[in-house]
DNA sequence: GTAGGGTTAG
């Protein structure tokens, strides 16, 4: 019997739930996701669910809730196991702790048991358990979830329906967004709003836009659902406009168009709109300071990096481990290297992406010695790197001039660790070959390579030629940039740089009559502090 | 006593 099948009891359910192939799952619920069969059924509970619930029953829940919330799930569970009356609250709080706890696992298992013992899901315990799955491997457990919301009537209900909304958003079907949405009784702006961030998390900005135009009433989420689609579809001015239209904005829409801006590496119109934030009144919370903060680095500008620090004192914004990456981060990328250090010292927790930065810190000032040594730090605390700990770190061994000790990480990230070297990391080595003077091992290790080089792996070996002004590599290199057709104002520079040193002046004039043909600009060259100090 | 929609770092 599937899932879906009329008549269904709880007995059977965890047969369904662990044999039907995917293939029958939707075709059951491609009939059962129809309107009238929600509408046929019964919304109310049924006289026998609505016992009174004894007082000890009662006091058994607020004590598991209370250790949930205080984040105690083994107490919790103890609990819960000595428990004798459960009711489908005691049930749906020890779900709702381990969906906190992102125990996708534990959520399965917890809800197999509660259909096992013949407990009846209600709403609560459907909204619960999926978003307990989401944005994990469980995930794929979505349709089943609804087909036996669907037998229970559960469907209907606008916690549901959005959660559903937000699932199957999550496992990349759009086409049943709609459907979902329809089954919703009593729709309210909650699911409007889920289904305008389904489809915008899909990329389908159409759809959200017809939603948002079609939706009797929008508040301040639909707006920014609405900008945060818009924004990571790349649309930033189409963003920036409906930002410029918004009656009433807080600080989660200001935060993310300040965080849009960073994400088109738009670091000054970031601060600006940080500036109107503040000049509104609207109090920045620690993701608006972790923006500014970002942004602050993307331009390296330190004075106000020093400023948003000290508000951040002044005002005892709460620290968490993201805002104090963004601190150090800042300090590395405006050139305060001892305070980037202080900071990460004074960190109460790191987390893999705060080491990553530690150690990306160290690649940028050159300290391959300091690298290494915050490397194995880490490894001792038990972090386990991943593929960006290995581009910083084979990055901080090239800047350092440590060839050796770069070859054995390289060499020790799948042995050891099992990660797959991507293009990035044959780049990073590339460049360490390429700066020790190692041009040949360079040239063998691109010729060795399981993929296509891209333009930056030759163009690390370019670099490497002019450094050491290699002609013959050199010009080899920017050949092969020239073949992949992504023309790099870098790449035309290096060849005149070596062409010139040659003194082959006709090479050099092919080559300036060929960037003006192919509209390549000179490479503009300049610093930040140069750009920001007045003219004398 | 238990649920749904929008924000941050490498």
């Amino acid at each position: 019997m599937g899932a879906g099948t009329a008549g269904e009891e709880n007995g059977n359910f965890h047969m369904s739930f662990y044999s039907a192939p995917m293939r029958v799952m939707q075709k059951v619920l491609s009939l059962r996701i129809s309107r009238d069969v929600c509408t046929l059924s019964a919304i109310t509970p049924k006289s026998s669910d609505r016992r009174p619930t004894s007082q000890h029953t009662l006091s058994w829940n607020r004590a598991i809730a209370r250790l949930v919330l205080n984040h105690q799930m083994q107490k919790a569970q103890d609990l819960f196991d000595e428990m004798t009356e459960k009711d489908i609250v005691s049930w749906n709080t020890m779900l709702s702790g381990y969906s906190k706890a992102r125990n996708p696992e534990q959520v399965y298992q917890c809800y197999l048991d509660l259909e096992r013992a013949a407990f009846r899901p209600n709403e609560y315990t459907m909204s619960i358990v999926l978003h307990g799955i989401m944005e994990t491997a469980f995930n794929v457990l979505v349709q089943q979830i609804h087909a036996r919301a669907i037998c229970l009537s559960l469907n209907v209900s606008v916690f549901v329906g959005s959660a559903l909304i937000r699932g199957y958003a999550n496992v990349g079907n759009p086409g049943v967004l709609d459907r979902v949405f329809d089954e919703i009784l009593g729709r309210d702006v909650t699911s409007w709003n889920a289904l305008i961030s389904g489809y915008m998390e899909l990329g389908c900005t159409g759809e959200a836009q017809r939603v948002f135009d079609d939706m009797p009433e929008r508040n301040v989420v639909s707006w920014t659902s609405l900008i945060n689609g818009y924004i990571a579809s790349k649309r930033i001015s189409k963003a920036r406009s409906m930002f410029n239209k918004m009656s009433e904005r807080n600080v989660v829409s200001w935060t993310v168009m300040i965080s849009g801006y960073n994400q088109n590496a738009m670091f000054v119109e970031s601060l600006k709109l940080f500036q109107l934030m503040v000049k509104s009144g609207t109090q920045p919370n620690n993701f608006t300071f972790s923006s500014v903060l970002d942004a602050c680095g993307g331009c390296s500008c330190l004075l106000l990096g020093q400023q948003v620090h000290a508000y951040i004192l002044k005002f005892g914004i709460p620290d968490d481990v993201i805002l104090s990456t963004s601190l150090l981060d800042m300090y590395a990328k405006c050139g305060d290297i001892d305070t980037a250090f202080c900071v990460s010292e004074s960190m109460p927790e790191r987390n893999l992406v705060s080491w990553n930065s530690i150690i990306g810190c160290c690649a940028r000032h050159g300290l391959g010695e300091r690298a290494l040594k915050e490397f194995k730090r880490m490894i001792a605390v038990g972090v386990e790197p991943d593929r960006v700990t290995f581009v910083n770190l084979l990055s901080a061994c090239g800047h350092g001039g440590l060839v050796t000790e770069g070859q054995e990480h390289f060499n020790s990230m799948e042995t050891k660790y099992g990660i797959q070297a991507e293009l990035e990391h044959y780049a990073c080595m590339v460049d360490l070959y390429g700066r020790a003077g190692l041009l040949e091992k360079a040239r063998k290790l691109i010729k060795g390579m399981p993929f296509e080089p891209d333009v930056i792996v030759w163009g690390a070996l370019l670099g490497a030629c002019r450094l050491h002004s290699s002609f013959e590599l050199g010009e080899f290199a920017a050949k092969e940039i020239y073949k992949l057709k992504q023309d790099n104002p870098a790449a035309y520079s290096v060849l005149l740089k070596i062409n010139g040193d040659k003194g082959a002046w006709n090479s050099v004039a092919e080559l300036r009559n060929l960037m003006k043909e192919r509209h390549v600009k000179k490479q503009k060259a300049g610093s930040w502090i140069e750009s920001k100090m007045d003219p004398m």
